[in-house]
DNA sequence: CCTGTGACATAAG
DNA sequence: CCTTATGCCACAG
């Protein structure tokens, strides 16, 4: 292998978050450090800036490590992450995921 | 090639 | 609680 043994940084974020099950959420961090890069978690937001290019990219359940919906702005309307999130149970208050640590989940210890 | 930008994280004051 | 500053890397112009 030479050529497609390293995928890009994209297609390994969209992997990961295409792993995120229902009623649960990862944060930005997670996923990079998943990827061996827990300091380019600003590659992550950039992978998702770009999500809207995929399919199948649940984004709304990618928060940062606060739980906190920063990028909800980049979805339609203003609050549609959040039905998102709570139509998966999650509940969001303030922009803010309630019980986040229990909601959380962690692509490295499923 | 250089610069600006970005849905983050962490540290410091 | 707040704002700044730095690191990190990919991409657009």
């Amino acid at each position: 292998m030479s050529q497609s043994d390293k995928l890009n940084f994209f297609e390994q974020v969209y992997q990961v978050v295409q792993t995120i099950p229902e009623g649960r959420v990862t944060s930005y961090g997670a996923i990079a450090r998943f990827l061996g890069a827990p300091q380019s978690a600003r590659m992550v937001g950039w992978a998702m800036n770009a999500s809207h290019l995929r399919e199948d990219i649940p984004a709304h359940r990618v928060v940062n490590r606060l739980g906190l919906l920063t990028g909800k702005h980049h979805f339609e309307g203003t609050n549609l992450m959040q039905q998102l999130l709570e139509n998966e149970g999650i509940t969001v208050v303030d922009n803010q995921i309630l019980n986040f640590e229990t909601v959380f989940w962690d692509p490295q210890n499923p």
